[in-house]
DNA sequence: CTTGGCACTCCGAGATCACGAGTGCCAACC
DNA sequence: GGTTGGCACTCGTGATCTCGGAGTGCCAAG
């Protein structure tokens, strides 16, 4: 049903579309692209396209634009994702190097992938569920207050002030850390919570009810961060530039743009860190959004990803070129949390 | 010159313009208002008014609209904040109320804000430069890599992790970290700055190198920390609503909200916590944004406001309903950070 | 100073129209 | 059978025009 030329067809046209983002007629078709035929049988190929619902008509008389269909089989088997210019890769590596710590390796991935791709960019913070304990700290910071520090593999440091009913004894406090950190450094912070729910038998009788609050909160505090999970949002100002019939869809999207738990819906699960998931139109997780499509990634070790990052734009969107870039960027990412 | 009755013609045509986005004419301000006089006679006063500068039309035979001068003479003269109902207070009151910890506050603020405005809503972080000590914690969490951490009386927590050219002995870390919290703790931070410095002469020779290095990073934190101030964003998605001619200034506004360097000269100094400051069309800092206004005040303690909250909206914007709600919003939050 | 009257301006909404890009179909061709 | 050129037809777009109405400025009278 779908030869070869009736593909070319179709991939010249979401080509020509997302280029000018203007329903493309047969015979411009055959003047931007040598496709070697005429009008004529451009046109009966796009008649069978559309009789497919890869493309649609505007109006009667009005050349054709790609449906998300269109755009899905343009995406997985018309086009390859187009590696970045030596120039770009120089770019991202020297974008990228100046970062200082986790916030700023986050910042600027965002801004980068904002800027390439001249759409926006989201990226996950490193969930602390897949990474393990570098360490922990436990601190009195007044009469019967004390903070927990917890530093994670991924560099992200998460800190909990504990209110305790009991004053505290010094000593007991420095033997808490030390045991705490033996316990569970090294560790999964899903095996972490489950390993220092031990400790408190460890102390002495006195002294196990102040142990157990701190633990308690100590897990707590895992537990409650592995759900609060923060993203970063850049680009938005380049949803302007879309235009067209996609400024409909931009009072929906900037609410989910604020809306955190939602964006973590539109990026999806990270599955891999090498393979980059394409949601077109419809198939992202939100209704408003039909018109809007999402290309992201996952980042971190390439089993266990840590987080996703991504972009989101209208469905007319350059995809070989978006994809580039987020692979391009979760590999940079990746390779700089390694290093730390 | 600008007797009471031009006072109140100015009044009104701010308030319908402001309603209506739409020019107002003299009949149609003469049926809204009660003003006792004829279309004729405020014709006359609209011609005083648009000789001083106060008001404009669009186009020959058309309505009246304000003018930046016209809103400023509104905003200092012609209006008061209307304070908010009981309802509303309490619907603020309940809705900080959950909040855990600094972070939580400041999110929850910009959300209430650009709720209750309908507007863009911005709350910077509370400065470190006015805010003391309240911990400082040194942890080693390598053989030669060590995190310093600081706590502020206002809930703020940064950390820092220092790269050390030796290794670490943990007798002095301890040391140093008892003589550091003596020396700083209750001091404000620029005071901690200082004091800090002459602390590697109070240690062994050998320590000493060690030492400075520390110290020199927690110096540096609290530097580079009083002028990295972070700020939360709310109510992108209410811009789309404002519609017509403010279109065009949506791009550089959701520019200017991405660079937050750019934002804090928007939201300008905290002056007094108990002042809102309202800089409306080219007397905000940004040529580009000559057609939005800007309502902020500061917020914490009355006389050292720790930082600025407050609303972005194009000059033709509610103004004593946003000037109520950032009042009432900043008292709230500075009564929730002098509790915790 | 206020007011009613009046001539004038000019924006904006419709209506009309011509243009042209694009389509579908058909008959001819390779 | 797929391909091609021709041709009639559709229909959206932009240009032009008209016209009503809201609004103004000015003037003379109250």
């Amino acid at each position: 049903m779908l030869d070869d030329r009736k593909l070319d067809v179709l991939r010249a046209i979401v080509e020509d579309y997302v280029h000018t983002q203007e329903p493309v007629g047969s015979k411009s078709l055959v003047e931007r692209h040598s496709l070697g035929v005429s009008p004529a049988t451009v046109r009966n190929d796009m008649a069978t396209l559309e009789e497919e619902g890869f493309i649609t008509q505007p109006h009667t008389s009005a050349g054709r634009i790609p449906t998300d269909k269109g755009y899905r089989l343009f995406v997985d088997k018309l086009t390859s994702i187009k590696p970045l210019s030596a120039a770009e890769k120089r770019a991202i590596a020297t974008f990228l190097e100046g970062a200082v710590d986790l916030d700023d390796v986050v910042h600027r991935s965002v801004r980068l992938l904002a800027q390439l791709t001249q759409q926006v960019a989201i990226v996950q913070y490193p969930t602390l569920a897949r990474s393990t304990v570098r360490h922990v700290e436990v601190v009195a910071i007044g009469a019967n207050r004390l903070l927990v520090v917890l530093i994670t593999s991924s560099g992200r440091v998460e800190q909990r002030v504990v209110e305790l009913t009991q004053d505290l004894d010094a000593d007991v406090i420095a033997d808490l850390r030390a045991r705490l950190n033996t316990t569970v450094v090294g560790q999964s912070l899903a095996d972490a919570a489950n390993r220092v729910t031990a400790l408190p038998q460890m102390f002495h009788r006195d002294d196990r009810a102040v142990v157990a609050q701190i633990i308690a909160a100590f897990a707590e505090a895992i537990v409650d961060n592995r759900t609060d999970e923060k993203v970063a949002i850049g680009g938005t100002a380049n949803l302007v530039r879309f235009g067209d019939d996609f400024d409909r869809s931009i009072k929906p999207l900037l609410e989910a743009l604020e809306e955190h738990v939602v964006l973590l819906k539109l990026l999806g699960e990270a599955t891999s860190a090498s393979l980059v998931t394409v949601r077109i139109g419809h198939e992202v997780p939100l209704e408003t959004l039909a018109r809007t499509s999402v290309v992201a990634t996952g980042y971190g070790p390439e089993q266990e990803p840590l987080a996703t990052l991504g972009v989101v734009g209208p469905t007319r969107m350059d995809y070989p070129g978006s994809m580039a870039a987020v692979t391009a960027v979760a590999r940079y990412v990746s390779q700089m949390l390694s290093d730390a």
